[in-house]
DNA sequence: GAACTTGCCGAAACCGGTTTCGGTGCGCAG
DNA sequence: CTGCGCACCGAAACCGGTTTCGGCAAGTTC
């Protein structure tokens, strides 16, 4: 009677493994948990044959008792500025993928208040849709922290906030891109290096300003604290800043972006004076995206894979559900410097 | 004894909201799933118990006896081109917004080949992941629903291919909007206007050609056939169809383009020709995407909404979940014509 | 007034797992 | 030989729901 809809392979259950070894649902439960009180032969029959049998625990029949789902949460926001939407798909993939190894899958839930925000944390914690969460974009005061943390939850945060006693996480050092760039400017022969930085909210803005002043220091070079801009996470933004900057008597020669679409709005700001850029004006960015590349000329940048970033916080959050303290999963990874063509020496004028 | 994990808010169960009501288990399940032998009065009665108790049966409870955890199923491909990375935050949030409001939540997972399309089907259905699958970006040859569809399971379309028996879809109707800059470009009055098609794997592709197709004749325009070109997702495809169409003798005065991405392409060839776009050449595009109003001149195009498309793919599927049958789930939308400044009659050379 | 529906609900089995509890059989000390 | 502890596994309860089955009371029919 298996009619309309055809059965694609009826599933082993725990049951049926049982029954093949003439042993009880418990004892193969068991066997599979790592329970000790199980002799290594058996364990080692009832693992054999429940790959033989393809079978896997049913994740939800396991949950009604355990709670655990093997899933974890991703709550997009959508007040986020536009910059991490074109890594968006590989960073899902990386995610997914390195979660699916492991048998996990990937819910994901999108909010665009705060309050809306957390809500969706409690009904998916509730639900069971997710065993953890990965939180982008870290915060420097985050309020799904606070929230997740004392409610037990786990979590991984992308990005390294100040405050972050306890936490777990994953994050590309910005500012050692940043410090980098000095460096490559100052090696040209840049002396007026200014600094355009992206949203202070965040956590990478301190991180890659401080990269920034270290950077300077380390090549000698004074800043100037009018050199240094704030909160430019557009193009527009970028623009802006690109025009204070570029108004003053002593303009810069080199101007190094904490976001490649700020870069973008340089350029512009740039033509808009005549200014042609990799010669007059050298500008830096980060990220790596797309538009970038694209740009007259292509822009020298820091490109960031998402897909491995995506991989490892998957992979941090499932080691903290299942049971490695959060302080000790924490990791960095490089920027790789693009060198294209936005930079060059100063103009000797 | 609640140490370690605070206790957020202990859930109400079944067995709590039938307690409070003097009913059974048993009774308080069919009065909550429209069982015809409750009365009235006590399915009310236990619907505002619910209600006040805040009791929401647990998803994978109910789905240990029924099979349904009331999740929808997004397999992302990652070989695709690019153009849809940009909307894919924007229709995730569509998707899950509508999906919660229901009830819904969703998981997403990735695929780079194809085999591994399928199996992330497959796993999926089998673990009990997803009662039904959003798949975007229809192709004219879809593995994914030949596969889906033998295997009884619940699927619905972004996109509408041709040989769509018994499918459910939604799309919006690019065809009219090719239509459309026809006549737009008519009206400004121009007379060779060429064509450059997107990926001809995909359904739309044969779509907006065919509404180019319409409009030319519905203002008496010879087409020639030379002046159409297939293929063209990228900038780069986009520029080196340009280059073609610019180098005919007779060359065109303004060129529609089924993806924005492409029309990009064109604005590199034209400046590389030292052609004015707006002037010495129009250009249409199809996609709305931020790139294209920041170019100079900003890309006339049509915008596509898609956070809506992905809520009404969401409700779609939902509703084919519950039983609609799927030829009567089908919906179409129209992109909103973005008059921009890539257009302008043509020089009387 | 007896028999037969019908409307409505409770009892209990079931789904696929986990976990507690208890009971073997064996080795080993006394 | 007895007693004890230990290693190992089965029996059964349980998790939070769904679903089958059966029974009771009221209303209908003859």
């Amino acid at each position: 009677m298996t009619e309309g809809r055809v059965v694609t392979d009826k599933r082993a259950t725990i049951a049926d493994v049982a029954r093949a070894l003439d042993l009880t649902k418990s004892t193969v439960s068991r066997a599979m948990n790592g329970y000790p009180d199980i002799a290594q032969a058996t364990r080692l029959r009832v693992q054999r044959m429940a790959e033989e049998m393809n079978y896997q625990p049913l994740s939800h029949a396991q949950a009604i008792k355990t709670g655990i789902t093997r899933s974890l949460g991703l709550v997009l926001q959508l007040s986020d500025h536009d910059a991490h939407r074109p890594f968006l798909a590989e960073f899902l993939a990386g995610v997914s993928a390195s979660a699916s190894t492991k048998g996990y899958t990937l819910t994901v839930a999108s909010a665009d208040t705060h309050a809306d925000l957390i809500t969706n944390f409690r009904t998916l914690m509730r639900d069971g849709k997710a065993d953890g969460f990965i939180l982008p974009r870290a915060m420097v005061e985050d309020p799904r922290v606070t929230y997740l943390q004392d409610a037990g939850v786990p979590f991984v945060l992308y990005g390294r906030p100040p405050k972050s006693k306890g936490c777990s996480w994953f994050d590309i050092r910005g500012e050692d891109a940043m410090r980098h760039a000095v460096q490559h400017l100052a090696q040209l022969g840049h002396r007026r290096i200014g600094f355009v930085n992206g949203g202070s909210v965040y956590a990478y803005a301190e991180l890659r300003l401080q990269g920034f002043l270290v950077g300077m220091q380390a090549a000698g070079l004074q800043t100037d604290p009018a050199m240094i801009m704030q909160n430019a996470v557009t193009e527009t933004d970028g623009f802006a800043a690109a025009e204070q900057l570029l108004d003053r008597a002593v303009r810069p020669s080199a101007i190094v972006c904490a976001i490649d679409q700020a870069a973008l709005g340089i350029y512009r700001a740039a033509q808009a004076r005549g200014l042609q850029i990799g010669q007059d004006l050298s500008v830096t960015g980060y990220d790596g995206i797309q538009a970038g590349a694209q740009a007259q000329p292509p822009l020298t940048t820091f490109g960031v894979d998402n897909n491995a970033a995506g991989q490892r916080l998957a992979t941090l959050l499932i080691c903290q559900i299942r049971g490695t303290p959060p302080t000790h999963l924490r990791e960095t990874a490089t920027a790789t410097f693009l060198d294209r063509g936005s930079t060059g020496p100063p103009v000797t004028s």
